[in-house]
DNA sequence: CAAATGACGGGGT
DNA sequence: AACCCCGCCATTT
């Protein structure tokens, strides 16, 4: 499989994040089939055209960290977003436990504490 | 072709 | 929790 075609799976697999959840570089790229791939889904993110429409605000770092440094212009854009969409951002972080997109994960624990997520 | 670089992750301190 | 350190791997230098 071509590095390209991993690009690709990773943006296909980002569409099937829901809007109000969120992943993880890596857990994005084991979606998309590709192991130890978190700096893959970097750089298909990076590499994505900016008409690409992809949600690429949903992907955060594996503790809940937005992945820009606070000092960065897309740091504020990617906060703005999350919480248009309903998603809790505190000091640049998310609490992956309330909002981590489960579908096809094997770790069954579910917890539903905080702030649901809603579309608004 | 060798070396550095990331929108990273996990482990240890 | 906040760091530091090291492994990862396509892309850029």
């Amino acid at each position: 499989m071509t590095a390209s075609d991993q690009h690709r799976r990773i943006h296909a697999a980002l569409r099937d994040i829901p809007a109000g959840r969120v992943v993880s570089y890596g857990r994005l790229a084991a979606r998309a089939g590709i192991v130890r791939g978190a700096r893959i889904a970097v750089a298909a993110l990076r590499h994505a055209p900016d008409d690409a429409a992809l949600p690429w605000h949903r992907v955060l770092r594996a503790d809940g960290r937005i992945g820009f440094p606070p000092d960065h212009p897309l740091h504020a854009e990617q906060v703005h977003r999350l919480r248009s969409e309903g998603v809790v951002v505190t000091k640049g972080r998310v609490r992956m436990s309330n909002f981590a997109d489960q579908a096809h994960d094997s770790d069954g624990l579910l917890l539903q504490a905080d702030e649901p997520p809603s579309t608004n």
